[in-house]
DNA sequence: CCGCATCCCATGTGATACTG
DNA sequence: CAGTATCACATGGGATGCGG
């Protein structure tokens, strides 16, 4: 599979004839979210076609990438030890890209496994570890999600469970986190919708999430 | 030029679409080293074709990425300060994809840009700073570099200058960065084969460079 | 020479349709 | 649901050419 090889003996070759190939890093991105089906990849993944995805679904078990979830009844993806080390890789990119991201385009979507690793590269694990324990609900455009931080860890999941601030943010919440907008402004103009629970731990929010731009 | 967009809001997707593209991210890796003429850079991938190598650097220009060295003679590219900023990204791959590397095939070969950025992502600044400053001077195949260990802080370039010891040193010196052979054994089997100057300070080296398998 | 541009062909990619 | 099959098209690879 590794036809298309660089013809170097490297190790930024070696990792992008592994996972460099279109699509391949995005896989990635989702299944250090978590274990995945086929079928919720696809739907992480809106213009991927079906066809792609099964090759580099291949290609990644090839390389040692991911496999398949043994003695499961259906059939689940799961990263390998080997590829949750890419976290780094994938934590490093999303930061770099956070500072290009211009506002959203009409075709532009969000994901909540996209959303989800995005947290996780904003997380300022040591400034969390000051703050006290708090659960967060937040809506970004489709993507639902219980956002826990305690102390210096950071979980966030899809699924429902008790907050002590809940809110709706559109696009514009990537300039609250990186500093351009403040949370009470975020909130005014509706940048931010406060649903439950007090609007000021949008504060804390933004101190906790924070990347710059 | 990102026509072949991802179609989502995230940074990792926005930092595929502008250095994703196959050979991005290598032009990337060698400019990390320092400026660069296209026929260098050309000579640094020995497999790109002219064209690609043509397109990529006009992307990466549009991008932000790279630009022209402005008032210069001749044309000099050369990473932005965005475009500096991938140096994490490219270590990181680089980390990862060293674990992959197994026996180099023969069409694959070594370049002093490639080296050099392994070096850096070897490099171990804490231990560093612990050793005495030392000057090795490297040939890596058809690589000769200049290694100069100053504290935490370390130096390659392709110039020549004294040096406390010199070698040269077949692609199994990743076993010696590894951990898997001992710096005395690999000059025993040849690996390493020393130039001029003590075998011990190998040692030293293999303390100084290291990376995980 | 150096820095590309052009040409041609092989391969990869993408959309749609289809199957176990 | 989890893929395969097919086909049109875009891109990459390699050789060659060409102007400054």
């Amino acid at each position: 599979m590794a036809a298309r090889d660089y013809g170097q003996y490297c190790g930024v070759t070696r990792a992008l004839e592994l996972v460099g190939e279109r699509w391949g890093l995005l896989i990635v991105r989702d299944l250090l979210v978590g274990p995945r089906r086929y079928g919720e990849l696809a739907a992480g993944l809106p213009r991927i076609p079906s066809n792609i995805l099964a090759t580099r679904l291949k290609e990644l078990q090839a390389a040692g990438v991911i496999h398949r979830l043994p003695r499961s009844r259906v059939i689940i993806y799961e990263l390998t030890p080997y590829g949750r080390e890419l976290e780094p890789v994938v934590l490093a990119l999303g930061a770099w890209g956070f500072k290009a991201m211009g506002d959203p385009r009409d075709e532009q979507i969000v994901t909540a496994d996209s959303m989800t690793m995005a947290l996780r590269t904003a997380f300022r694990s040591t400034v969390a570890a000051e703050l006290p324990a708090t659960a967060y609900g937040a809506q970004f455009g489709p993507a639902e999600l219980l956002i826990r931080v305690d102390g210096p860890t950071l979980d966030v999941t899809r699924g429902d469970g008790p907050v002590d601030l809940a809110f709706a943010a559109g696009p514009q919440i990537r300039r609250v986190i990186s500093g351009e907008l403040a949370p009470e402004r975020a909130i005014e103009i509706g940048v931010v919708e406060v649903l439950r629970g007090p609007g000021a731990l949008l504060d804390r929010f933004a101190s906790t999430f924070h990347l710059a731009a």
